[in-house]
RNA sequence: GCCGGGAUGGCGGAAUUGGCAGACGCACCGGACUCAAAAUCCGGCGCCCGCAAGGGCGUGGGGGUUCAAGUCCCCCUCCCGGCACCA
């Protein structure tokens, strides 16, 4: 027997797997129940860190567990290979974005392959190759057509670095996503997908993810769509006449408006301060809060001046004073609200620092509240008063009861408002799939006709950035033919967010030949949903939200049947090294190769699974590649033991296999072993997994030493190398097929199977506690019934020395593990 | 502030239903083998008292339910994540 060494075994099963074809997806029904495992493409930036390596390493494992217990499983790879890097890259070294991009691509295979992931090569794509670009054109038309994509000028994070638009979502703390850039504000026209048309069913349709996904991943996705019930309310200006929408979700507070307040952006300010005569400190405070950069605006400001004009409350007719303030939001609501000082905190300090009266209309049952004595905003339950027909009514309960009375009065409804914001897709990169439209000066904004997709990126771009496209500089891409009419026409140079290709990635990889449409609508049937999905959780937001948005839309649109995409999500911890995550460009990085140079793949592999829970970020220097190594130098060999031993007569095997010998220990040992771990590959709990499986190894090598049969041991080796086998393919296939001396691969199992009496222990350690502490510890049969375990605990000379001769009161047995004696004190 | 998730030895973590807390590993300590080292193997390892036998304490803190609580209930502290002048 040779020593384990995985640099040897590795390579050498890699090759024969692929030539084997072993991982393919069988399309065809063969009769096996098909399973859909996807990891969320990686971005081809460099070569792979072990950041990757954990999270591809768990989202291996499932998939071959699968396999082993007989699933036809589609387990596909591919690039998410547009986007900034590789246009970074082309202008700083002047490569080509597209060499870049393939090149990295071609480096990351070969380490996905040194890793032995267990893809369907036959099914990889890129997102930057015209073949898949193509029919996210496609989609985008489809979007186009119905109304759910559109242009519109808005104001945009504009990163300066960067030079391009960042939707929202790439926005953290007012930095650029990607580059820590500060984002400034500009009005851009700007391509949008309508993202809000599907608000309340991407948020109604958690319903059916709960389980599914983490609770942490859907109160994400929740916050992000912050979707609020209540009331919108109409308010007249009385010098004008404008009618002016508030949205509040207190319309039970209506009674106690005492002031109106506009946001700075409010299109009507203008208007109205030249009503008032406060035109010239309106437009000061405009232009001052125009400069400011977003991380300049002072959060807690209650400024704000006098509009020198007045609403009527459509409540009870009061003429109120109105304002503008910063501290009222054009981006959220109407850009108007009611101004409620008693039972709105950010109102009380403004009503406090304008001089504005304070009315309590919602009083607590215990106490009065007394406006002179208010410290701050009383915002809790109470009874309505001082409002006309609700006095009396308990609040927040009224609030429905308003509403209905708002629409009886037709003086406003039920509204919902909501966070999310419609998806900005344009970016003015050059590197990502270009948008499908042509401007004409006569027909507008025209789409390109399907048959002549894709509009193809040119090879020969400059990418110095200047505020546009660089697609915006190539005369020969703009300048092109209005498809309506014929006449002269300018290519839209605006391409889209990388994340509208990973929107629908999994879609292709149900039909990757495809030629005719994005995904065939027989591969789509065949595999989708995707049943479990495994990817980080920086993408619980942003990636997940736009794939189920776009899944929405297509299944409006009748191109598929089922309305979520990913049925359960594993959501893998990051891997953090230093305190920090690893990152290419942050220079925090552990290589994988030498790693794998010195331990082996499955070393990694199983070190990485074996240190925390899946789902827990990881610190890599808790990480014991030795310690796991040297688990498999310990497998290794007992196994080869195992199966060199010639083989013992049956009867030696017999003849152990009753009583409680190391013959029936061991036998019992490995049916438990199977059972649990079984259960922990269903629940993905891989860390205790490998722990079961280090104590099964012990078992088996004390199995050998104590001399038990062949047929045994070789059942336990068995066990155990199946067992470990989807995590540890390699050093598996090589003790199954060579040690053992299998035949056939023991990828696709069997799955060892247990015996449901076997798996339960045929003794057990009986705890007897005197008021609840143990004060022995009894072996019974596991068959014992309650009677024989009182009568072995009170038995117990250990047991009774703590009675010590007092009376029981009471005895709990709950056979056969535990006899509790209650006695007086 | 609101929402979600947590807190278990020196460290990572285990404990499927309320029933032996600390599996498994790392680190550390001791031993075997060795000229020596590496590798490998054996043993120890929650805290306190004790030579030991043994006993007491112990799952962030406080209360409660229960024969029995890491697990259930109430209150609190802290940590992580999301959202946040969101009307």
């Amino acid at each position: 027997m040779d020593s384990y060494n995985p640099s040897e075994i590795e390579p050498k099963w890699q090759a024969i797997w692929d030539k084997e074809g072993l991982y393919r997806a069988v399309d065809e029904d063969d009769g096996r129940p098909r399973f859909y495992a996807l990891d969320m493409f990686p971005y081809p930036s460099g070569d792979l860190h072990v950041g990757h390596a954990e999270a591809f390493g768990i989202g291996d494992t499932l998939p071959r567990y699968k396999w082993m217990r007989g699933y036809n499983v589609l387990h596909p790879i591919g690039w998410d290979a547009f986007g900034l890097p590789a246009e970074n890259a082309a202008i700083e070294r002047g490569v080509n974005p597209r060499q870049w991009t393939y090149q990295n691509i071609d480096e990351q295979r070969q380490t996905f392959k040194r890793y032995g992931m267990s893809f369907d090569w036959s099914r990889q794509f890129n997102t930057c190759d015209p073949e898949y670009y193509r029919w996210t054109q496609w989609l985008f038309l489809q979007l186009f057509r119905a109304g759910l994509a559109y242009r519109k000028l808005a104001p945009a994070n504009w990163c300066p670095k960067d030079q391009t638009v960042l939707a929202n979502e790439q926005v953290v703390n007012g930095r650029c996503e990607r580059c820590d850039t500060l984002v400034v504000r500009r009005d851009l026209t700007q391509w949008f997908f309508k993202t809000t048309a599907y608000a309340d069913r991407l948020l109604d349709d958690m319903e059916l993810l709960e389980g599914g996904w983490s609770e942490r991943v859907l109160a994400m996705q929740r916050n992000w769509i912050g979707r609020s019930n209540g009331a919108e309310v109409e308010f007249e200006i009385a010098e004008t006449g404008d009618r002016v929408p508030v949205f509040t979700t207190r319309p039970d507070t209506l009674w106690g408006v005492t002031f109106f307040v506009f946001a700075p952006e409010h299109p009507l300010v203008g208007r109205l301060a030249e009503t008032g005569g406060t035109a010239e400190p309106v437009k000061d405070l405009q232009d001052r809060l125009q400069r400011a950069d977003a991380s300049e605006r002072d959060g807690d400001s209650r400024e704000g001046i006098a509009l020198g004009v007045h609403a009527v409350n459509p409540v009870n007719g009061e003429k109120i004073p109105c304002f503008v303030a910063p501290y009222v939001l054009m981006e959220y609501g109407t850009g108007a609200v009611m101004g409620v000082p008693a039972h709105d905190q950010r109102d009380f300090e403004f009503a406090g620092q304008h001089g504005l009266e304070i009315r309590v209309v919602i009083q607590p049952e215990s106490r009065e509240v007394d406006p002179g004595e208010m410290t701050e905003a009383f915002a809790h339950e109470g009874v309505m008063v001082r409002s006309g027909p609700f006095d009396g009514t308990r609040s927040p309960d009224s609030i429905q009861a308003v509403i209905a009375w708002l629409e009886e009065q037709g003086k406003g409804r039920a509204a919902t408002s909501y966070r999310l914001w419609d998806w900005l897709i344009s970016r003015q990169r050059a590197w990502g799939a270009p948008i499908p439209i042509v401007h004409c000066p006569s027909c507008g904004e025209v789409p390109v006709a399907e048959e002549d997709l894709p509009v193809l990126l040119p090879d020969d771009l400059d990418f110095t950035p200047h505020g546009q496209s660089p697609l915006a500089k190539h005369e020969a891409f703009v300048n092109v033919d209005c498809p309506s009419c014929g006449g002269p026409g300018r290519r839209e140079t605006d391409t889209m967010d990388t994340f509208v290709d990973s929107s629908w990635y999994f879609l292709r990889y149900t039909s990757p030949e495809e030629q005719s449409l994005p995904f065939s609508p027989q591969g789509v049937e065949r595999w989708m949903p995707v049943d479990h999905y495994t990817g980080g959780i920086n993408h619980a937001i942003l990636h997940l939200l736009y794939a189920r948005f776009l899944v929405k839309a297509l299944y409006d649109l009748g191109l598929v049947k089922f309305l979520e995409p990913f049925t359960t999500l594993l959501n893998q911890g990051m891997v953090i090294w230093e305190g920090r995550m690893f990152s290419k460009s942050r220079g925090v990085v552990v290589e994988p190769s030498p790693l794998i140079e010195r331990w082996g793949a499955d070393s990694i592999r199983l070190a990485m699974m074996f240190a925390a829970p899946v789902e827990d970020d990881l610190d890599w220097a808790t990480v014991s590649v030795a310690g796991v190594h040297k688990w498999l130098g310990r497998v290794w060999r007992v196994v080869h033991e195992v199966a060199s031993r010639p083989a013992s007569p049956a009867a030696a095997d017999e003849s152990l296999e009753h009583g409680s010998g190391p013959a029936e220990r061991l036998r019992r040992a490995v049916h438990r072993t199977i059972k649990e771990v079984t259960a922990d590959h269903e629940r993905v709990a891989y860390n205790v997994a490998i722990s079961r499986l280090m104590v099964l190894t012990s078992e088996v090598q004390d199995a050998v030493g104590a001399g038990v049969g062949t047929v045994l041991l070789r059942e336990a080796a068995e066990s155990l190398v199946s067992l470990m086998a989807p995590m540890a393919p390699h050093v598996a296939e090589e003790l199954w097929r060579e040690a053992l001396g299998h035949p056939e691969t023991v990828v696709f199992g069997p799955w060892p199977q247990w015996d449901e009496d076997l798996a339960r222990d045929e003794e057990v350690t009986m705890v007897v506690q005197v008021n609840g502490k143990v004060r022995d510890r009894i072996t019974v049969g596991a068959a014992a019934d309650e009677e024989e375990c009182r009568t072995r605990a009170l038995a117990s000379p250990r047991v009774q020395s703590f009675l010590a001769g007092r009376g029981i009161d009471q005895v709990i047995v709950r056979a056969p593990k535990l006899v509790n004696l209650v006695v007086r004190p």
